[in-house]
This record gives structure tokens, C-alpha cells and sequence, in this order.
DNA sequence: GTCAAACTACGAGGTCTGTCGTACTATGAA
DNA sequence: TTCATAGTACGACAGACCTCGTAGTTTGAC
């Protein structure tokens, strides 16, 4: 994957510049609960930033660091460091531009599911983790 | 997941009925190069039903048994039984009902992609497979 | 009945993914 | 300097996934 190393911007992590952006690595990354409740939360933020522990995600915090990964090199976050936190933004201007109409339909499609933005991976008393409750 | 068994039409194998459709199942049966380009095949193909083997797709038959799979039991497609070929159609309509502009979008976004549905898991030299096309 | 075509079932092998725990680094505050 | 906070690196593990080959089933034609 080709990864942006020559920011301008100091502190932002490398990610793929939006006309390479993936459709099958964006599905991907889409195509899992946590991260799906992430992207939905950052588009809930309505633009602002966001650090990895707002989330309150029922996962560990290396979990939480690949989950996010996953998603900035997939292209759907953008992070950058301000102190000791590392800052979260959905690309989407980005998506809009390369995918026209995915990143609104998921977000549309999201709470239509069982599972929306507020059950995805809300830890239930006693099924703390999705891996706890699945063993 | 839920399939439909008491289908009233013989030879239609067993789906998803179209208000249980799984948001991340749908995105994660969209996630693979080869089910992409089947989608896109299907969509192109505009609602005539295709058989298994019209797409000349570059894996085993059993390999294309499975996606096809993937996708019935996603809810993407449906498949019926014609003799002894099978026969797939997408279902727009039920799709576009629970998930507006997903599929829209997807398809849209197909032939923006370098890998677009002529493209997609056509074999390059040596590298048949989207796992060894990653690395 | 025999045969071919189309597809499935099953098992195996290799890879990828999601999760964790531990140890570590980087930053900022006291 | 010391400490707490936020996050990373690494290794490990179980399970899911993609692929294949072989054998089997189902259907329709001869």
C-alpha cells in the first residue's frame, strides 16, 4: 500500500492520498463491528477530533491501535499526534470524492441494523469483550 | 443467520429475507476482488439471470461455489436451480430497501478503481490470488 | 442405462484477522 | 526528575477465510 511519508503537516500519520484509495480495502475496513461503530462515532462528531479513547470501545488498547490502523490505512481516518493523544478525523471529503455516496449510504444504513452505532460493540453486562461472549 | 426455507418457489436455495440483511455481512461479502466482480457482472448484466460458469472467473469450481455462497447467504444475490446449471440475479430491490445507495454506490465506485470489474480477479502472471497480490 | 455437464460436499493447507498481554516509548505535568 | 497518560511493538493464539483437489450428486440428453 502506498502510503503519503512526506506530509507537510508534522505529527499526521501516513496514510494512502485519496485517489488511490481502494474500494476493496475500504469495504474491508468497513466490514467489521468495531470499526464500524469508530466511523460511526467520528461521523457523529460531526467533523471534530476525536482521540482513540473516546470511544469507550469494549477492546484493549492494542486492539484499539490495529482497529484504528486498519481504518487510516485503509484511508477512512485521517490521525495525527497532539501530545500524548492521537487524533481522529473521517476523510470525508476524501471518500466523497473517490466513492460518491458509500460513506453516507453505510452511515444511512448503520442504525437500520440490529446492531447501530450504539449497540456495535457496547459492551453488555458480563459479555464485556465480542471475544468473551464468543468462547 | 437466518435463511428462508419455506420458500414458496422450488429450486430457489435458501436466503436471507430482505428485513434481516446484516449491514457488515453485506460489506464483508463485498470485500473480496471476486465477489466484486461477480456483483458487477450481475449488475451489468442487467437483471437477466447468469449461471455460475458466465463469468470465467480465474479460481476452481468449488472456489466459485463458496463466493457464490458468501454472497447468496449475505443476501447479495439469489440463486435458483435450472436444470443442472444454477442461476444468479442481485437483489436490487431488496438491497436498495434496507440499505438506500449502497449498492449504488459500490457499483459506482467500481470502474473508478484500478482494478475495475474487467479487471478484478483477472489473473496477472503470477499472482492469481488477491493474498499474494497484497504482499 | 449411460454419459456429460454443472454444481456441491468435504477435507486440507496456507494465510489473514481479531484479540489479548506484556513490555516499551513519547509526551506533558508536578 | 518523577510520574501518569496515551499509545505502540511484539508475540501468541484461536478462528475465519480463500484456495484447491477429489469424490459425489443431480439433471438432462442420447
Amino acid at each position: 500500500m502506498t502510503l503519503d511519508h512526506d506530509q507537510d503537516c508534522p505529527g499526521l500519520l501516513p496514510e494512502p492520498p485519496a485517489a488511490e484509495l481502494q474500494l476493496v480495502s475500504v469495504l474491508h475496513a468497513l466490514a467489521d463491528p468495531t470499526r464500524l461503530r469508530i466511523v460511526a462515532d467520528l461521523a457523529g462528531a460531526g467533523g471534530d477530533e476525536l482521540n482513540c479513547l473516546a470511544f469507550e470501545l469494549p477492546v484493549t488498547k492494542s486492539t484499539m491501535t490495529h482497529h484504528f490502523r486498519v481504518l487510516r490505512e485503509a484511508g477512512l481516518i485521517r490521525q495525527h499526534r497532539r501530545g500524548t493523544s492521537k487524533m481522529n478525523t473521517l476523510r470525508t471529503d476524501d471518500l466523497s470524492a473517490r466513492f460518491p455516496g458509500l460513506l453516507e449510504a453505510v452511515l444511512t444504513a448503520l442504525p437500520r441494523c440490529p446492531k447501530g452505532p450504539a449497540e456495535i460493540a457496547a459492551p453488555a453486562v458480563g459479555a464485556a469483550t465480542p471475544a468473551a461472549a464468543a468462547r
